[in-house]
DNA sequence: TTCCATGCAAAGTGTTTGCACCCGG
DNA sequence: CCGGGTGCAAACACTTTGCATGGAA
């Protein structure tokens, strides 16, 4: 199990074996971001900074969020429409696929190992060498469920599409 | 099966039905977009139609392409981290899936019907009531693998990167 | 002291939108 | 004619980048 400081720890390792300097805003951005376990826009990331460092800007966290997912400690993921990349977390995390909630954006992980396998079945029966893949699952979560369908729906069903 | 005319004219039926009028730009648009095959960003879809006529702006073929993808006869897709979305005609297609070769950017289409009901039973088993779906794959596709990995390689690997 | 990192603002990209004019129904 | 459609340019949202300055090693 790795607490917070371990992993800025290594991140900081990293950082050093490749000549990159080790900022006070890149102490601050990092310990924000593997201290969240969510998935984090850019501009949510860097309000939460803020309230450590007032001073940095969106430019750095750029940098920096893009320096971490360079060298595997963060990951970009891009759900639905949505304009703007979520990075998460990856030390100490297994691959993982997301269900999306569409009404209250609730994201939700999971992993199915028999799915992947015939993920690398498919690439294979059509030659393809498979490096990875992007799979999301939309759909109304269970809390949103309750709400948006009552228990006694007497409406007529929507239409379908 | 169905012309290229002939799904026009539904296209035009459906915007009658909805008070939508029929300028020379959508036909241009609309006569393009179905007769292209593959998956079209709306910059490529301008370019082609403007070869019919060239006073069409990007403007009003953004307008037009999210008006298709509104009434359902094209599908917005987003591959990779690509910054610009690809439309793909819907009309007389079932849904599918994509491979997607990320050394020539081939897209090869493939339906796993297993996968799919194992998306749900995933979905449902975590609560969620399923909408859809995006599943991509990435790798190699079997022209690049040969090319990237010569049988009888002598020349010196060249920087990964 | 040497460069990499930073903040700022400007530039970039892909897409949408306000507006005056145009044209399909 | 009337109201939606169009071209144009400006606005937008997100992200990157050039530049002068600041600070880590």
């Amino acid at each position: 199990m790795d607490t917070t400081a371990t992993i800025i720890q290594r991140v900081r390792e990293e950082a050093r074996r490749r000549n990159v300097r080790w900022t006070n805003q890149r102490e601050a951005i990092v310990a924000t971001f593997v201290a969240s376990k969510d998935h984090l826009t850019v501009e949510e990331l860097h309000r939460r900074v803020r309230l450590k460092d007032a001073t940095v800007s969106a430019a750095t966290v750029y940098r920096t969020i893009n320096m971490l997912t360079e060298i595997g400690v963060a990951v970009r993921r891009q759900f639905g429409a949505s304009a703007s990349a979520a990075f998460e977390c990856a030390v100490d995390r297994d691959h993982h696929d997301h269900l999306v909630c569409t009404i209250c954006g609730s994201i939700t992980e999971f992993h199915h190992d028999l799915i992947e396998r015939m993920q690398v079945e498919v690439a294979d029966t059509h030659g393809f060498l498979l490096s990875h893949h992007r799979m999301e699952l939309y759909g109304t979560c269970g809390t949103c469920r309750i709400q948006v369908d009552p228990p006694a729906a007497e409406d007529p069903a929507p239409v379908a599409r």
